[in-house]
DNA sequence: CGCGTAATTGAAAAGTATCAACACTGGTGG
DNA sequence: CCACCAGTGTTGATACTTTTCAATTACGCG
């Protein structure tokens, strides 16, 4: 649930030992907000370390989170490729470190980096196949199999992640949440 | 809600005229399912004329509909390029024609021809976004929202496809689904 | 200490699922 | 031509799940 990508973080590892690089590093404050929702971004951005939440705020005011990204996670990629705007808002759960590529630098790589153009298809594969399963399933179960599912994915996950959120990503009131929780407890 | 990918769709329609392709037409009849679930998939589709259904089932029996697709829209690539199981079902919900390619020939394409590697990153760029949207919409609010929305964007969706699917897509049981219906007929 | 954010809990209201019965339709065989 | 059947769609009553609203407690930090 706090998704990772370890081949794509040793390539970058490796490339921006470089000195042709095009990866910057950045430094990001926990609970700094840096990609907005709709909004035109001109970067794309590899995790070196941290965790961040991705989420979409509804007409309802509603968070949804669909994903936390862990190291060497992905994201702009999808702007990038569509030359869109973001669609999902961005924010650090905790201090982050991130490799910063312009959008036009990243177009350009992949176009001319085969071994950078595998991982990308790869690392936007993974997305696809992981968004397809977990909403299936948060679709298709009661919110005490969702958090059961959670807990054994990640035991040590409410120590990380304010419940807020964890109810956010579910898709469900922080009251609910609790409730099945406290049940689930005994 | 039913997708397309006209793009794509053009450029095999180009492909397939050339004697050296890798693609072959076929085709499949109403209600049948040819790709199951968990099943070691060697060919990569690209619908040309028809719909079918893409969804998941789920240990409780339900099936969570993933997307419903119409022309030119892909499905394999995931499981091409991460060299894994299926991990959705496709059924033809009215006779079909498919482009198909074995994987290996769609992988040597996507390595070799950047114009087809272009379209592929963006029909899967499109995949995640569409299914970020969709998702975080559907989780945060009401059957009666969702169906709105739904009627919104394919006016006459009920006519080419059966309750029962809607409501898989959706995400709720059948007699939901009409009630629902019913209170905003009125 | 006092402030704001996060977490907890209760009671009532709203939304959905479950179970079960019945209606409609098109196709098939006698 | 009719009887039958299977698939699809419709509807009601009840039980269960989840949200909403509101009040209270716990915690970290200047």
């Amino acid at each position: 649930m706090i998704r990772t990508n370890t081949e794509l973080l040793e390539y970058i590892s490796n490339a921006i030992k470089m000195p042709s690089t095009y990866f910057v590093e950045e430094k990001i404050k926990k609970n700094t907000c840096w990609i907005e929702q709709n909004q035109k971004i001109f970067h794309v951005y590899v995790i070196k370390s941290g965790v961040a939440k991705c989420y979409l705020t509804q007409d309802t005011g509603n968070d949804f989170i669909q994903e936390f990204f862990g190291e060497g996670e992905l994201f702009g990629e999808v702007e990038a490729i569509r030359d869109g705007q973001s669609f999902c808002a961005i924010e650090a759960i905790l201090d982050m470190e991130v490799y910063k590529i312009a959008t036009t630098h990243f177009l350009e790589l992949l176009e001319n980096d085969k071994v950078f153009n595998k991982l990308i298809f790869k690392s936007m594969a993974s997305k696809i196949k992981y968004k397809a399963i977990r909403h299936s399933y948060n679709q298709s179960h009661s919110i005490k199999l969702n958090l059961l599912r959670l807990k054994k994915q990640f035991p040590n996950l409410f120590s990380i992640i304010p419940k807020q959120d964890i109810a956010n990503y579910l898709g469900v009131t922080l009251r609910s949440f609790n409730r099945v929780l406290q049940e689930i407890e005994k």
